[in-house]
DNA sequence: TTTACTTTTTAACCTAGGTTAAAAAGTTTT
DNA sequence: AAAACTTTTTAACCTAGGTTAAAAAGTAAA
């Protein structure tokens, strides 16, 4: 059995999938992806908590996505185009993920109706998702995003720090201090 | 045969499911989906040209996305959670769309492997294209975002016109102009 | 071929949030 | 429990791009 988001897997084609898998953990601080490195994994986080990011032309590093317990995360556009990733994958806990090789999956793909049509309707949510925060950058200012973050995302915003919410919601982390402490109004 | 974006697409079940698909026209202009109505279709741009746009909070008119010949365009969390849009749709040309209904396209999802899988590798780099806009938003200054989307989308640019080019870039109109006269040097 | 309408530009002014620098608070290591 | 390091806050100043308003240019209609 397997869940991912907010899906439950039972079917003899996830649990051959998973059979292929491997288990790794990384400690706090340490990077699952480095940028330039082809990514080779998807990967389900199982325990812990980890961000993709990566640096602007400045330097600064900017967190893209948080991924918790039953979240997949990988570098899709290398992963799944199998090329150097842009962006990094950082272990921002203790963490316990289950890494499934780009051969593997494509092959469970090709094999199984129901991985590819996981895969279709995982990434049409996906597209969904990333839709409306493109949404949120162009019409919500700082305080309005900040506050959609706390609301949607509590149990993320708790687990993370405030730098790595900020570049999160496109500002630098003395807006977000100044936003939280009310010193615009 | 079908062309979808660079894909080609040659097979009984495509064949089909093009058989149960409707063509239809709009005139420049018209509303192809309004938001508030469910969107019952995926279109196919055969000819033509149409945008993807909202109204944000302030009421401005804000495009999402383009699409032009061998496109698809729909509202994505509409059409396939089959729930009230929050975009509308246009045509920006006189255009004729192939419009594929939902059931009909569940079915075929459900039927077919190929779709299944053709739909999964769409949504995977519409997937990867979005979050693409979500760094450049977040670390390109206006400039930078009209260099890219004349550099990358010059077609598109050349039959839009530059308030709907703006408001996709995330800028006003007058910002856009400004960029464009170089009055900022 | 003037009137009406739409699109684009221009310009003055303004503000949200960036920049820079430092202090304060919190955490970890020795 | 002091030293070292990391995270968060504070504050003064600055700028990219927004706002408002109008003119200019382009296009369509009468």
């Amino acid at each position: 059995m397997i869940k991912i988001g907010s899906n439950i897997l039972n079917s003899d084609a996830f649990t051959s999938l998973l059979e292929k898998a491997e288990a790794v953990t990384f400690e706090k601080g340490k990077l699952i992806l480095k940028a330039g490195e082809i990514c080779k994994y998807l990967f389900i986080v199982e325990k812990g908590l980890v961000r993709n990011f990566y640096y602007d032309s400045k330097g600064n590093d900017i967190t893209h996505w948080f991924a918790k317990e039953n979240m997949l995360v990988t570098a899709p556009e290398s992963f799944f185009n199998q090329e150097k990733s842009f962006f990094n994958i950082e272990a921002i806990e203790d963490t316990r993920v289950i890494a499934i090789r780009y051969e593997v999956l494509e092959k469970a793909f090709e094999d199984s109706k129901a991985i590819e049509r996981f895969g279709r309707i995982l990434t049409t949510q996906i597209m969904i998702t990333l839709g409306r925060k493109i949404i949120d950058l162009q019409t919500k200012n700082a305080e309005a995003r900040y506050n959609e973050v706390i609301e949607n995302y509590p149990d993320i915003f708790r687990r993370v720090n405030l730098g790595h919410i900020a570049s999160y919601l496109g500002m630098t982390q003395q807006s977000l201090s100044r936003i939280r402490n009310n010193t615009g109004k």
